[in-house]
DNA sequence: TGTACATCAGTGAACGCGCGTTCACTGATGTAC
DNA sequence: TGTACATCAGTGAACGCGCGTTCACTGATGTAC
């Protein structure tokens, strides 16, 4: 422990940090990677700053405070990671087939980010709210849309290319968000954490065929 | 905390607890129950049994060992909830109907469950592991069948009814489950936390629907 | 350009917290004779 | 039926743990004159 923070934290030569909030906060960021928002532990993220625990007080009011702003930037992933599976479809695309491929890109995306960033996934889950999924640029992706609004994005798409009847578009995003997630969720927590990832993959498919056909 | 103790714990007369595994397993379900697995505290058990911590020791191996024990209480919960779910629908009912009013009802009592037994339920996933979710009778409902075999039986009748065709059965089990486990994740511990009971009764159903549909 | 000074980022030491767990014990119970 | 004794359920006291957080401080930095 004391070894892993030594090589962290190569003992400074100033006596002011320089920018601590930052590394604080990547601090942050590398331990909920690593074990989820528990893991987020205000006294670990000074030690691998090579600073004093309080000094960390000097730029959160609290630990909730830092784990918020690690919550923030781990959404921020979330909406990366979808965007750039988005961008594989090719963004010109329209049309029917297009709009599909975009909803699987968005599902594909979120999936993605859940299983190999389980950490940072779990803890954009951290709170139960609302907020972060949506509005705040601050845990939105390249685009400036959040998870969520790529969510809707990708199924407006779909109902103005006739492939979703628009009276059940209202509130679509719920049915597609609880699939792809509770899927994510039995992998990482669940009875589907022992599987290969080939098969993972492979069932992962079939959910997301499963929303399109079922929506 | 001393107060709520006290009357939960009404000064034994004799030496001897009388049947403290039984008290510190009821204790446990309880904290389970308001707080989810973190809260099954060993000491508290203890507490409220009204007998000191480390008499625990004496009946399970570690705070571990009680907190397996408290989560296959909450299996067996989980699938007592979904047969008696399942009961509603009258079990002498065959035929396509019959089949698929079933699986609506192991969906239903899934949710049931996750909804009105929240701490329980998150209890039951405190382990990412699959065990639990079938085979083991401790952890089994009243049929003797786990939450995962009550799932399996219904999609057999799905599949044996015509409803579901025979090459997409293998595996329709964590379909059907990612869905239904995601949706009600998506209100204990996401965005949907805040949404009126009666909109989320609506989505359910929609999102059970979208099951039987695109299965 | 040089000096005086205010600012405030990081220090050092200490808290109280409740937790799980270990140890050597005591004394009520139930069994063997 | 009565006594001696072994069993072992519950006691009492104590650990070390790492955590978040508070306090009064110190000393490098950058600004005002």
């Amino acid at each position: 422990m004391t070894r892993k923070l030594r090589s962290k934290a190569p003992a400074r030569t100033t006596y002011r940090h320089g920018d601590l909030r930052r590394a604080l906060l990547e601090a942050g960021i590398a331990l909920a990677r690593a074990g989820g928002p528990d893991a987020v532990v205000l006294r670990e993220a000074t030690r691998r700053a090579g600073v004093v625990p309080n000094a960390a007080y000097r730029h959160f009011a609290s630990r909730q405070d830092l784990l918020e702003a690690v919550r923030s930037a781990a959404l921020s992933e979330l909406a990366k990671t979808m965007e750039a599976e988005i961008a594989l479809v090719g963004r010109g695309k329209s049309g029917e087939a297009g709009a599909r491929a975009n909803l699987r890109a968005v599902g594909a995306g979120y999936l993605r980010f859940a299983l190999t960033e389980t950490g940072l996934f779990r803890t954009a889950f951290a709170t139960p709210e609302f907020r972060g999924f949506t509005g705040d640029p601050a845990r939105a992706g390249d685009s400036g849309l959040g998870p969520f609004e790529l969510l809707s994005a990708a199924l407006d798409q779909m109902a103005q290319a006739g492939s979703l009847p628009a009276e059940r578009r209202p509130g679509a995003e719920f049915l597609a968000w609880s699939a792809v997630h509770g899927f994510a969720m039995l992998v990482i927590d669940g009875p589907l954490h022992t599987v290969s990832r080939g098969d993972i993959h492979a069932i992962g498919e079939r959910v997301i065929a499963m929303v399109e056909k079922g929506l």
